[in-house]
DNA sequence: CGACTACTTCCACACTATAGAAGCTACTTC
DNA sequence: GAAGTAGCTTCTATAGTGTGGAAGTAGTCG
């Protein structure tokens, strides 16, 4: 079968794609929004949406104020995030990222693959005053970052990546910019194991990244210990990747094997 | 039987609801479902539901193993869910539910009102060894809980609710069970400003609940706190409620006004 | 006080979603 | 190892669902 990398056009489906259209505008709207800033935000006739929110409401997945008329998310859709945390192991792999944590006292992520780009699914805040963070739900750049090039270096067909990513925009001075030099990285993190980033998207940001493997050895997702460069020097470094691929091993038994998560 | 709460007849919605149907499957399935399975379960054509699947792993709602042909929730379900925590206003209160677990040693819920039941959204666990222990996403009944009688006897239309709730099982010696009865304990509460709970719905496990009250003075959830009745002697119940008052007080800065939440 | 904006409801029609049939693959049984 | 079984997926004609324009209602601003 042709992997159609690409969502291609599933047809009979309409409804589905739309209300979960209307879902991800308040997704990504602070506060509550109207009908007729969704319908707008989404070029749909406010009646359609109208519809829909209906629903929604109704299924409980959108919270309604009867005085205002507006909208936000509702008691569903928390619920149905509660449960997706644990069927994807989320939540078993918290303490173990908090665990690590506390072992090197910088910020951990966890990040898994979205697209061609990283998703960041959880994080672990250090109690550093100066520290590296990232909101959950933050997608970042494949290329230039640790966990990026830890899923890349370990993703099923290498040179395929390295095509598919076209141009690799210089972020900062020590950004990979060639694809022969990105190469040569995922190359060396295949072969240490861990990926490392010295300011290549973030000046003075270190990351340090293991793989999360599947039992073929593809990356499923991606342990990441963030901080500033001075805390991170070159003598750290071996010893922050040995917890991190530690922390790694851990959380593939967590997490469920052959999704796509 | 799919009927969610007080679905009422809305037309032009059919798709929505079956593919929310389908992602209640998921919620409440340990693990994966295939499609058969999903299928069975809603009383829907194989065809239908493969086709619904479809748009939501297009999606990323669901997550599909495509050596298994099997399905659970997606990575946006749980963006989703972190979302509606966010807007619900659920990540502010935890802080002020794990102070009032920390003040008091035991297990802390937020509830909020169900239809005829309570739903439980947060939960800190007390760190002793014998603790009060109930899942998020736990529905409990309305007149034998603290948590239930808060939410009552602060709700717009106290003697609509208790007619409205009919028979009242006997689950324990100390369950009210007549609507006289349940009356005057509410009433109690009300003046009170909070409610107590002695082992009406688990024999020797005590709970005080306050009302988290909006602008009208009506409860939109209710915290409480709960452990075994010889940690929580009748002495102690003055302290404990006054703390659960003085938390229900600042959660109800934390979360949105005029929802049903 | 009138104009404006937004939410809601209704209904005929177009087109979407439906479900049956059939192909396909993986696993089980004999 | 062949035959059988169960489940996933694709296709398509058709029924019936969802669509969006228009009209009604309520609240807000100048």
């Amino acid at each position: 079968m042709a992997a159609d990398g690409t969502t291609g056009k599933i047809t009979g489906t309409q409804t589905i794609v739309r209300a979960l259209a209307v879902l991800r505008v308040l997704r990504d709207t602070d506060g509550d929004a109207g009908i007729t800033e969704i319908a707008r935000a989404l070029d749909l006739n406010t009646s359609t949406v109208h519809r829909i929110a209906k629903a929604l409401v109704a299924a409980g997945y959108v919270a309604r104020n009867e005085r205002t008329e507006r909208y936000r998310l509702g008691r569903e859709a928390f619920l149905l995030g509660r449960a997706a945390e644990r069927t994807l192991g989320f939540d078993a792999a918290e303490p173990l990222l908090e665990r690590l944590a506390a072992e090197t006292g910088e910020s951990v992520n966890l990040v898994v693959r979205d697209g061609d780009e990283g998703l960041v699914v959880l994080r672990v805040e250090s109690a550093q005053p100066l520290r590296f963070t990232q909101p959950v739900g933050a997608r970042v750049p494949l290329y230039c970052t640790s966990t990026g090039k830890a899923l890349l270096a370990f993703a099923a067909d290498l040179d395929a990546e390295i095509t598919r990513l076209g141009d690799l925009a210089r972020l900062t001075d020590t950004t990979i910019t060639s694809a022969t030099g990105l190469r040569r990285d995922l190359d060396l993190t295949r072969h240490q194991g861990f990926a490392v980033n010295r300011g290549e998207r973030v000046p003075g940001v270190c990351g340090v990244a293991a793989p999360v493997l599947d039992a073929d050895g593809a990356a499923m997702a991606a342990v990441a210990i963030q901080g500033p460069e001075f805390r991170m020097p070159t003598g750290r470094i071996p010893e922050l990747a040995s917890l991190a691929v530690d922390a790694a091993r851990e959380v593939t038994a967590a997490i469920p094997h052959g999704y796509l998560i």
